[in-house]
DNA sequence: TTGCCTGCAAAACATTTGCATGGTA
DNA sequence: TACCATGCAAATGTTTTGCAGGCAA
């Protein structure tokens, strides 16, 4: 069977959920592509699109964020620097991948788990929550900065 | 050994910070003690404070939640409403206490954990990074929403 | 063609800052 | 008394909303 691309998928999905996916839209999902490893913020998202003499208005980014993570397309997160970030969500490991932050440099480490998993079990069994979702953030100071520390 | 009180520790760390206790942090304190499983938002405390016939202004709130987070007393916490809150930081257990946040009705339910402790070490052997705080967050349904979940 | 999309301008909020006045130690 | 603390007003920065015109399907 033919392998289908990340912007297939989307393409669908808009459709799936009746978004139509016009230009502007496109140039988004674009920037984050070719930004995989990012936390991009809507200024981030409008800055890029400006380097690349890309015309759109703030408020499309800021609606068109809104509505990528609406359908699970994006993922919001939030590094407690006043604005919201977001970046792709990976289909599969939604559930292993967690930030370190640095709080010397900012710098912003991922890291993959699965200890987690286990927390998450048991927090369904014994508090009866069910669980979609989880944010997992490390405060500390990475290894460049742990000399010069606080 | 005599027992020390809560407030009787914070008046001492405020003076050993150097820093004086008003009429001001004084009530603002009241109010923590008084909610005690709450989060509160500047705009909570201010409320608060208001039904006590307690005249503060609002940016002496933020002023003093600041100042008490610098210090630790308090916590900051954000469940991605738009404002910050805090809490009381539990000189004990600063690393065992997490929160389940509901998606339908907000409920926020608090929980006990010791299993990040082994995850924790092993970010800092692996990754070498020293970690001074974490935040971890659950979203999903809770026990009474989960019929009529989305 | 039609109804969703866009983008400007203005509004809405949370938070921060400048500065003169007030109060604690 | 000497500074730190307070509170008002204004500024800031991010995000949201109203609305007229545009565009994908």
């Amino acid at each position: 069977m033919a392998e289908m691309s990340r912007m297939d998928e989307i393409r669908d999905k808009l459709k799936a959920e009746n978004y139509k996916l016009t230009r502007q839209r496109a140039v988004v999902l674009e920037v984050f592509e070719e930004h995989p490893e990012e936390h991009l913020s809507v200024e981030d998202v409008y800055k890029l699109l400006l380097n690349k003499n890309v015309d759109i208005g703030l408020t499309t980014i800021y609606r068109t964020l809104d509505m990528l993570e609406k359908i699970a397309i994006l993922h919001k997160i939030d590094f407690g620097d006043g604005r919201t970030r977001y970046e792709f969500r990976q289909l599969q490991e939604i559930h292993h991948h967690h930030h370190l932050i640095c709080g010397k440099c900012g710098a912003v480490t991922e890291f993959k788990d699965t200890l987690l998993e286990a927390l998450e079990k048991s927090i369904q069994e014994v508090h009866n929550f069910k669980i979609t979702d989880h944010q997992v953030k490390f405060f500390g100071y990475c290894r460049e900065c742990q000399d010069g520390e606080k």
